[in-house]
DNA sequence: GCGTCATGCGTACGACCGTACACACCAAGC
DNA sequence: GCTTGGTGTGTACGGTCGTACGCATGACGC
């Protein structure tokens, strides 16, 4: 027996170069030549190791909204406060995963395939329910749905705006639909 | 000379057709066959046409938006008391261009490609600044611009749920963001 | 009627694609 | 050391791609 049926190192590096040939050249422009270039295997190994260039794109997706959710998470649960929780959301626009613009095409790039192949949206809605119970620690859930609503639209602003985003535009945001939710306290 | 040096109308099909394959196959899915067979136009004519395969996508991209921004200027200016545009910006998620799953497909689409070339972003700007604009006639800017990122993430979330959406969601949320808004007369 | 010339098309070429598959490699059993 | 069998790779094939380009077509000036 060899040391191991699936070298998961290596399968691993395929996903994350995946990734990488995504944001440079969209989903449009992938190919199983691009990939194994970038994550320096060879291109036998991407046949090998996937059934197709779909499930590279769905396995290299799912790692990317789960990476971006748990940030979601820790940063939400991190938040002691109400007004630490108003803060975090801000953050979450301003400064987080949703900030560089790698992670802005991304992003769009799965909604893309999700609005299009129904097969992806289990990808998006494990996301936007993950999204939904970090906010729900703070807030009520018609505030908890409202706010990932607006979060999702002014981070797609963000990433179609040509010139940087001013952060305070996202704390009024915020701060008017908080100034219409029920008082919660945060659950212990 | 000849009729024309460029039959405007053959091109007009392949913008159209462009669309069309764009909605079914995505970006990453379209090719000069498909578009010319979609618009039953010989292989020849699209780089007769147009300068690359580029210039259709950007034509038509152009062409989607404006659709889009005509329509929601349309269905602004026509609300005339505070109520109905109340109503009006409600009808804009559940019933009007973004409605089908098309057109929430081909926005997807060309908001992707918009986050990664910034040449498409031409596009996505003056959508925005046309929707603001047309918000703007009822409601004061901070609350526009809070709107209208409150519309592209429930348009969003309509395209990525399996089950159908409730209307009243999205009254629901517009209320709530009225309710913070400064009160303002329609303009005459 | 006929030459002229821009329009628009059919075709073919080279590049790149996904993937099948033969096989090199190497650890383990004996 | 030899056999064996699974692991991972290199290569080549059939297909699709964008686009360059030669040429058919038909309207116009005369």
């Amino acid at each position: 027996m060899n040391v191991r049926r699936h070298d998961p190192e290596r399968r691993s590096r395929i996903i994350d170069a995946c990734l990488d040939v995504v944001a440079e050249v969209g989903v449009a422009g992938v190919s199983h030549r691009k990939i194994a270039a970038a994550a320096d295997v060879p291109l036998g190994s991407m046949t090998y190791h996937f059934d197709g260039i779909d499930q590279v794109l769905y396995d290299a997706f799912t790692r990317f909204a789960q990476a971006a959710s748990s940030q979601f998470e820790a940063r939400m649960s991190a938040a002691g406060t109400a007004q630490e929780a108003r803060r975090a959301v801000a953050d979450l626009i301003v400064t987080d995963t949703l900030s560089t613009q790698r992670e802005l095409v991304l992003m769009q790039e799965l909604y893309t395939l999700a609005a299009r192949i129904p097969r992806f949206r289990g990808i998006t809605s494990a996301w936007m329910a993950a999204s939904r119970a970090a906010l729900e620690r703070h807030f009520d859930p018609a505030t908890a749905r409202l706010l990932d609503a607006t979060i999702e639209g002014l981070s797609l602003h963000r990433a179609l705006d040509t010139e940087p985003h001013d952060p305070q535009v996202a704390l009024d945001a915020i701060d008017r639909i908080l100034a219409t939710a029920d008082r919660k306290a945060h659950r212990p």
